[in-house]
DNA sequence: GGCTTATTCAACCAAATGGTTGACGATTGT
DNA sequence: ACAATCGTCAACCATTTGGTTGAATAAGCC
């Protein structure tokens, strides 16, 4: 009953969290928020500025990013500090390579991948 | 206003894709059938018989996936035939591998990947 | 102490989601 | 021709989602 296979899906106990991290990703915004902090950690209040949209709306997403561990929150005096958790993130990614695995064509992704991370200079360009 | 940066997010023409895709997948049901069809292709009848839900229910969901560019749908005869479509996966994962890049234990997932794939045996095991 | 800033809470709302049922068109088999 | 099977459509329903406001809590500044 332990979720031993991740493709079957099969009443996994991980299913609760993909849903948790899949349907966090599907909202724009979110997203948006994520490739943010991907540059660097910022308080809630620096997150919400360039959204056209109220501070507790960004509060609400940010409850959500953090629920799915895409997110970690960390109060210092009266300002909370987000930061990017890219581990939920990456087991999601796991998941969905597994779909990917039977077709040979799979290796594309994965040389593009590598030679966009190794292939670009030595310091680790964010995005290029 | 093309998506150049696809970290940035700032109204990049593929974020409707991401955000159907990754809906798409924020439903256990429809991770269930994608992992069903990795298998083998489907008629929709036996996609919807080891869900305890209405075929119409199941139709839906197959149509989400549809639309999300997870699977594609033939109709031959009168039954309908589901693929896996795994590009779209494909996409979305390379989108969230983005957000590993910069961490170098990002390689881990990466090493298993590989491993995982190339290291047990010849035949395309679908999943070990 | 009293103002300002940072963030959340609570109540509310419109729209989207995930399901049901029953009727319907299309295709197949006898 | 008739009946059975495959799948979708339409209408409906309950719940969730994503947003709004205004008040409340908490911490820093003068």
């Amino acid at each position: 009953m332990v979720d031993d296979c991740p493709a079957t899906g099969q009443s996994g106990c991980m299913d609760a969290r993909l849903d948790m991290v899949f349907s966090a990703l599907a909202d724009p915004t979110r997203r948006s928020i994520l490739a943010m902090l991907l540059e660097d950690d910022m308080a809630v209040t620096d997150v919400a500025e360039p959204f056209d949209m109220s501070l507790a709306a960004i509060s609400k997403h940010l409850v959500i990013l953090t629920k799915a561990g895409l997110i970690s929150q960390e109060k210092r005096g009266r300002v909370k500090w987000c930061k990017l958790e890219p581990d939920a993130l990456r087991d999601a990614s796991i998941w969905m390579q597994g779909f990917g695995q039977f077709e040979a064509v799979n290796l594309d992704a994965f040389e593009r991948f590598l030679t966009d991370e190794l292939g670009e200079g030595d310091e680790p360009s964010l995005h290029p």
